[in-house]
DNA sequence: CGTAGATTTGATAGCAGTCAAACATCGTGG
DNA sequence: CCACGATGTTTGACTGCTATCAAATCTACG
């Protein structure tokens, strides 16, 4: 019942700006797990771009609660939404990977939202806030691919919110831990143990599963020992991901499909 | 841990077609909860739509894990979004009321999704599927209204997702309560008394918030005895919603923005 | 008036929360 | 090179919120 937001020691923001990486040259493009854009879109996307922002591990990428504000493409690093009572108590809402788009939410919800902070070290791409109008007004193509971002984060939640609705410990973590692997994998962050990056704290995992920390560790050591996972100096592997999929009665598809990236 | 999704003697979809409203003369639209669209962006809509879809109570609208499919507005009555596990456990991801709009999930997402069923007789606004692109290829104001709904409907998962995964049974019912009056209210569903239509059982409350069916009822029971609520007769009154929000821990704007309404 | 679905209630069980404390890691400074 | 503090991981003991089981109403309606 008390998912710690502890203020923990937050290294504030330090938010430094720095030179940009030409769109055209944008390592996260070539990854086939993203669509293959035509010039003149690539072209577009850099007219709106007006630079780069790095953040510290742990600082606020948003607050919660801020309106308007940039919109954001996460180019390197993880990060995460999250939602917080007025006694602490926290949700994550879902986990942010490189090629997620940032900031939608902020732009046109009246309610109060959510706010965003960073797992690691990251870097964002940033766009002024006018830039989704401008979007829509110029390339109806592009403005259909926000929509589908939309679209598939919310289908993210979806699944989150069937997971700590309905599924006990052990399944929901089987499934955050399978969830996060393929598109880690996808992103071509696994090295040729299949290991990826893996920059989550126990906390973080009950916060997103709606676990307390305690029940999460235990749970996370039964699966470890049942050699459903592990996971070693930040990083994640997964000896037997069917085992975790049949635990968690996951039967998404395998096939890869190409997703918007701007 | 038992989302009873029972096939509940469904009446087997049933859906038959009809004459349709003009858009123009669109009952919906004189809310002052939406917003005032220009003569001719309702005549592009009027040119989208292919007609009107009744649905019986309890009927699906869309089969869980369909692809593509029509596009729905929400005309009249009230229906839910949900997933469910294979061994029948459900969860509600949302309610939908008229306006809503409908199908975008199946659209974009290549995942297995959610369905959508009726809570009452339904009445919808029918859009072929291609009209996404349609919209967004012809009136780029329309494809940002779209875009906000999708972000607005996320939002409203992300509150819900915090509800399950940190609030306990109480704090729940009276949030989902307060939101859904205040909804209806918003569509003047409301009669001089304030109670508003309530066409849900409380097996749709517990799906809707990862309870059990009696935890449910035994919750709902002692918040009606602190007469937070009242439920009689299929419509629900709230004497005191400043309570329901403080327990909640809610504090939600209150003045009332309008939205888009496609 | 009989039946199916919905609401209630009481009894019991268990998954997960809370409390407390030991242990492990890691960067920092003496 | 090791003490030290901060953060994160583990464990054990105990509690409790919520699930499950069973069964009695209550309601709507053909």
């Amino acid at each position: 019942m008390k998912g710690a937001a502890k203020p923990s020691a937050r290294k504030n923001g330090e938010q430094r700006a720095q030179a940009a990486v030409a769109c055209a040259r944008c390592p996260l493009r070539r990854l086939d797990c993203f669509d293959a854009y035509a010039n003149d879109r690539i072209d577009f996307i850099q007219s709106l771009k007006i630079g780069e922002l790095h953040v510290d591990t742990d600082a606020e990428i948003i607050p919660e609660g801020a309106h308007g504000g940039h919109l954001y493409t996460l180019l390197s690093g993880w990060a995460f939404r999250f939602k917080t009572l007025s006694d602490g108590r926290r949700q994550i809402l879902n986990f942010l990977l490189p090629g997620d788009f940032i900031g939608l939410q902020q732009k046109m919800s009246a309610d109060a939202t959510h706010g965003v902070r960073a797992l690691s070290e990251v870097r964002l791409c940033v766009f002024p806030r006018d830039s989704l109008w401008e979007i829509h007004r110029t390339y109806p193509d592009l403005a259909y691919d926000v929509t589908w971002l939309a679209a598939h984060e919310e289908a993210l939640v979806d699944e989150t919110l069937l997971s700590v609705g309905r599924r006990n410990a052990a399944e929901r973590i089987a499934l955050l831990l399978l969830l996060l692997h393929q598109r880690a994998s996808s992103l071509q962050l696994g090295d040729d143990s299949g290991a990826v990056p893996f920059p989550i704290t126990q906390q973080h995992i009950a916060d997103a599963l709606g676990l307390s920390l305690v029940h999460t560790n235990k749970t996370l050591r039964r699966l470890e020992a049942t050699g459903l996972h592990r996971i070693r100096g930040g990083r994640l592997s997964l000896p037997n991901p069917a085992a975790l999929a049949s635990l968690a009665d996951h039967y998404g598809r395998t096939a890869t499909i190409t997703r918007p990236l701007i």
